[in-house]
DNA sequence: GACATTAGTCGCATTATGTGACTAATATGC
DNA sequence: GCATATTAGTCACATAATGCGACTAATGTC
């Protein structure tokens, strides 16, 4: 991916918020940029410029796997950004959330890092709007589909499970009452293997296997904050 | 606002979804096309195109006040569309869904019309998309923003809020359950006026006044359709 | 005054949630 | 072996949230 010449307009970019669970917390995929004038080195979201006719969460797919080298086992659209500055000066910006599983974390390119949340280099205003919303979008859909069960291998412990979770969430999450919401939601499948992991009691592993049911709609909810 | 000519590359556009209280139900705000060649008449959601360096939520709020005659009470963006065809050929569309009250809902300029979302004319596909999405993405914010409240004059009966209620989210609710869940958030307060209208026992007006407190955290839900 | 109509409340059963404490099975240190 | 640490897994109980029927209250109509 080029850079454009700056004062030339663009269409627009798509860009990625790549993540990855690291460290019990989340981390994002940067890509290194150096500044031909100044030789200063700035980092930023990965982003590609459209193409005409191309469907959105195809482009987006494409800068996913260059970046990350393999396919997201998930994401989603947050938004479109057209606000403040953005580091290749695109007028607009369309942005992707992406989740990739630990082990494909590994990237090639010297041109691109793993940072965690916690450890975050300054980027462009616009970017980091753009992180913010797609952390909270990854957290407000986590009930809605089945992305944590796809961040772990196929079969996987309950404190595994639960980890994962409190990781997406950024919040400790108490045992019981994950495993009892676990259980009426009928997500996950015994297997017939234990996994022995060093001191204490070995654990049960699960594979991900919803059965039928749908919720009920629930009243209202008043939980404006204001 | 013109029309593009066919075939000329727009940078991208910004449509509307205008919706207003109509009928115990949602309608929506469309504008009238006829298309110079065959004379047909078709409906669009109004759009406006892109200007260079201004902010979208004000390229938004200008398009819904050209339409509707006046600034919505509450306007957020739901994403970009670019996939399905668009009726005025643009590659890309952001798309803004605007609510605006009852007594706001008087178009004056023969060329928008409501209608309501069960009388619905054919509209482009990507226009399709953009209204269902805005409906979901409004009834998804219903409990973290007051916009019922705001949608109603400053005074009201329990009842009337209800409705509104009902209307947004297009279910029906317990009125013990309901008036129990707007106690416990404590959003509204009485005025010492009563309303009679016609047959049946005087309604309390009540008003708009939020307390504090905040909701405590959830554990996790699990509400997968899968 | 009987009845229809809308407002407003209560009570109760059921379900959901938060949380501490308990038991189970393993490894380690002595 | 045996006490202890460590992680897994479960229970029990208190409290809160929810669904819902049934009741009372105040008004208009006939």
């Amino acid at each position: 991916m080029s850079r454009e010449p700056r004062g030339k307009r663009q269409q627009y970019t798509v860009d990625v918020v790549a993540l990855t669970p690291r460290d019990d917390q989340l981390a994002v995929l940067l890509e290194r940029r150096s500044d031909s004038k100044d030789k200063s080195v700035r980092w930023v979201l990965p982003w590609t410029v459209s193409r005409t006719g191309e469907i959105l969460a195809d482009i987006a797919e494409r800068a996913i796997i260059r970046s990350t080298g393999a396919a997201p086992i998930w994401s989603t659209q947050v938004g479109a950004f057209g606000d403040a500055p953005h580091p290749g000066d695109a007028e607009l910006s369309i942005v992707y959330v992406a989740l990739v599983p630990m082990g494909h974390a590994t990237v090639q390119s010297d041109d691109f890092q793993w940072f965690l949340l916690s450890e975050l280099p300054p980027l462009a205003e616009r970017q980091n709007q753009m992180l913010q919303e797609s952390v909270g979008a990854v957290r407000d859909r986590l009930d809605l589909y089945p992305v944590a069960f796809k961040l772990l291998p196929a079969t996987f412990t309950l404190s595994e499970l639960q980890h994962m979770y409190e990781l997406l969430l950024g919040r400790r999450l108490h045992k019981a009452s994950f495993r009892r919401a676990l259980a009426a939601a009928a997500l996950v499948e015994p297997t017939d293997e234990w996994r022995s992991e060093g001191r204490g009691r070995p654990a049960q592993l699960y594979r991900f296997g919803p059965k039928k049911r749908r919720r009920g709609r629930r009243g209202v909810r008043f939980d404006l904050l204001a």
